[in-house]
RNA sequence: GGCCUCAUCUUCUAACGGUUAGGAAAUCGGGUUCUCAUCCCGGAAAUAGGAGUUCGAUUCUCCUUGAGGUCACCA
C-alpha cells in the first residue's frame, strides 16, 4: 500500500463519554495516519437509537481535540465523503443491500423476536452456540423494510491476517447469517461499517478485541459484496484496575476529560495511553507525541491486553511536568489557583510554582501543596520561624533566581 | 457449552533458538538535601505446569491449566 493513501478512522457510537480503553484505538488509527501522511477519518456510528446519548458527538469532539488527534475529516467538518454520521448515510446503505438481495445473497427474516429468542434458547438449552442458519426459512418473504434484512452467509473454514495478532483461522461453524438492516430501517454496525470504510477508502481498520469473533462474518460479506478488505489490526482491550474485566464505564473507567479537568497534561495522557499494549523495543519510556507519531508501529502491539495502572500514569505525568519551564506551567495551571492566590501577582506564583514543580504530579494538587504560600500564618511561634533568617528555603522566595525561569535542574 | 485469542517480576514491558532473563512504575534500604520532592546508588521480585524438537527453548510444536472475547434487530 502506498503511504498517501493511508486512511485511518476512528468511528466510536456516541453512546457515553471516552475513557482511556476507547480512545487508545482512536490515538493508534491517528498515530497510523500522522506517521503515513495519511487521512483521520472520525465517524459516528450511531444506527442504535436507543443507546444515543446526547451530547457524548461533543464530548468526542473535545477529548481529540485536547489530545491534539486532529481529524481530516469527520462529521463536524465534513470532507469528500460527507456526511460522516451513519444516520444521515442511510440512502447509501441501500443500492449495496439491494445488491446482495438481487444476488440472493439477503432474505427478509419471517420470525418475530420472539420466535427467535425460542432458537437461541434452544441453543443454550443444549449447550449448542446459537446459529441463526440453522433456522434459515425455504421461502422467506419479500422483503418490504419492515422485517429485518439478513445475510445469506457462505459458512467456510477463512484464515486471515491482522496486522496485530498476526495469522487467524476458523471453521464454518461461526459464520452466520447476520442482520444487515434493522427492521426500524436503520443498518446494524456490522452492514453499515464495511461500506463506510469502503466508501470512505479506508486503509486500515484499528478496533478492539471484542470484534475478533466477528471478522469472519465480516470477511464473508466482503467476499459477497466484492470488496477488499482493509487492513484489520485488532487491538487488546486494557483491564481495569481490579480484577480480569475490560477496562469499562461500569468498572470505573474515568472520563479522559476528567484527567484533563484534574490537571493531567494531554501529552502525558497519550504517551501513557500508547505505551499500555505499545513500546519501540528500547527502554524508553518517555515519548513525545512527535516521537510517537515517528516510532509507532502496529506490528509492535502486544496481543494481551494491559492493565491500566494510574500510579504509572501519575509518575509519567510528574515527569512531564518536570520539563516544563516555569513559564509554560505558569500557563497550564491557571485554572488551578485557589482563591486565596488571588491578590498575589504572575512573579510570586511564579515563584511558588517553581518549589512545587517537583513534587507536582497532576494541577489539583496546586492548592494543598502551595496553601501556605498565600495565607498568613497565625501562631507567633510559626511567624518566628518565618522570619529565621537561617531558614534557607524561605529566602529562596526573596531570591531573584526563579525569575530567569530556568528549569529546576539548571538551578543551584 | 462451542469457537477464537492470549500467557515473562505486583504492574507496564524487553530479550535473530545461545543474556548472570534487561528496563520502568510501585516497594524496601542507602546517599545528596534544613523538610518533602527531585536526583544518584543498591535490594527484593518473573519465563503458569508438563511433554516434545534441538548441542541448546522465554522463544518452535503438542497437551494441561488459567485468563479474556464472542455466540444481540449493541457497537
Amino acid at each position: 500500500m502506498k503511504s498517501q493513501n493511508v486512511r485511518t478512522r476512528y468511528a466510536p457510537s456516541p453512546t457515553g463519554y471516552q475513557h482511556v480503553g476507547n480512545i487508545r484505538t482512536g490515538l493508534f488509527a491517528w498515530l497510523v495516519a500522522r506517521q503515513a501522511k495519511g487521512k483521520f477519518i472520525v465517524r459516528l456510528e450511531d444506527t442504535d437509537r436507543s443507546r444515543l446519548v446526547e451530547g457524548a458527538d461533543q464530548h468526542l469532539l473535545e477529548c481529540i481535540r485536547i489530545l491534539g488527534l486532529d481529524h481530516d475529516e469527520g462529521f463536524d467538518i465534513g470532507g469528500p465523503y460527507a456526511p460522516y454520521r451513519q444516520s444521515e448515510r442511510l440512502e447509501t446503505y441501500k443500492p449495496w443491500a439491494q445488491k446482495l438481495i438481487d444476488a440472493g445473497r439477503a432474505y427478509a427474516d419471517p420470525y418475530t423476536p420472539e420466535e427467535v429468542n425460542a432458537f437461541r434458547q434452544q441453543a443454550r438449552d443444549s449447550k449448542k452456540p446459537f446459529l441463526y442458519r440453522n433456522h434459515r426459512p425455504e421461502n422467506p418473504p419479500v422483503w418490504d423494510g419492515t422485517q429485518p434484512l439478513r445475510f445469506k452467509s457462505d459458512p467456510k473454514p477463512q484464515s486471515w491476517h491482522d496486522a496485530v495478532m498476526g495469522d487467524l483461522s476458523t471453521g464454518p461453524e461461526v459464520v452466520d447469517d447476520i442482520i444487515l438492516i434493522k427492521s426500524d430501517g436503520f443498518p446494524t454496525y456490522n452492514f453499515a461499517h464495511i461500506i463506510d470504510d469502503a466508501e470512505m477508502q479506508i486503509s486500515h481498520v484499528i478496533r478492539g478485541q471484542e470484534f475478533l469473533a466477528s471478522t469472519p462474518n465480516y470477511i464473508n460479506l466482503y467476499e459477497a459484496l466484492g470488496i477488499t478488505p482493509p487492513i484489520l489490526a485488532t487491538m487488546p482491550h486494557i483491564l481495569a484496575t481490579e480484577g480480569n474485566k475490560k477496562l469499562s464505564k461500569r468498572d470505573g473507567a474515568k472520563d479522559v476529560l476528567d484527567y484533563i479537568r484534574e490537571g493531567f497534561l494531554p501529552e502525558a495522557l497519550v504517551n501513557f495511553i500508547a505505551s499500555l499494549g505499545w513500546n519501540d523495543g528500547t527502554e524508553q519510556e518517555e515519548f513525545s507525541v512527535a516521537e510517537l507519531i515517528e516510532k509507532f508501529s502496529l506490528d509492535r502491539v502486544q496481543k494481551s491486553g494491559a492493565r491500566f495502572d494510574e500510579k504509572r500514569l501519575l509518575w509519567l505525568n510528574g515527569a512531564h511536568i518536570r520539563k516544563l519551564s516555569i513559564d509554560s506551567l505558569y500557563e497550564k495551571v491557571a485554572d488551578f489557583w485557589q482563591p486565596s492566590s488571588e491578590s498575589y501577582d504572575e512573579t510570586y506564583k511564579k515563584q511558588v510554582l517553581g518549589l512545587i514543580q517537583e513534587r507536582l504530579k497532576f494541577f489539583a494538587e496546586i492548592p494543598e501543596l502551595t496553601e501556605f504560600f498565600f495565607t498568613e500564618p497565625t501562631d507567633a511561634s510559626v511567624t518566628e520561624l518565618l522570619h529565621d533568617p537561617k531558614n534557607k528555603q524561605l529566602r529562596k522566595l526573596d531570591d531573584t533566581e526563579y525569575r530567569d525561569h530556568k528549569p529546576p535542574q539548571a538551578r543551584r
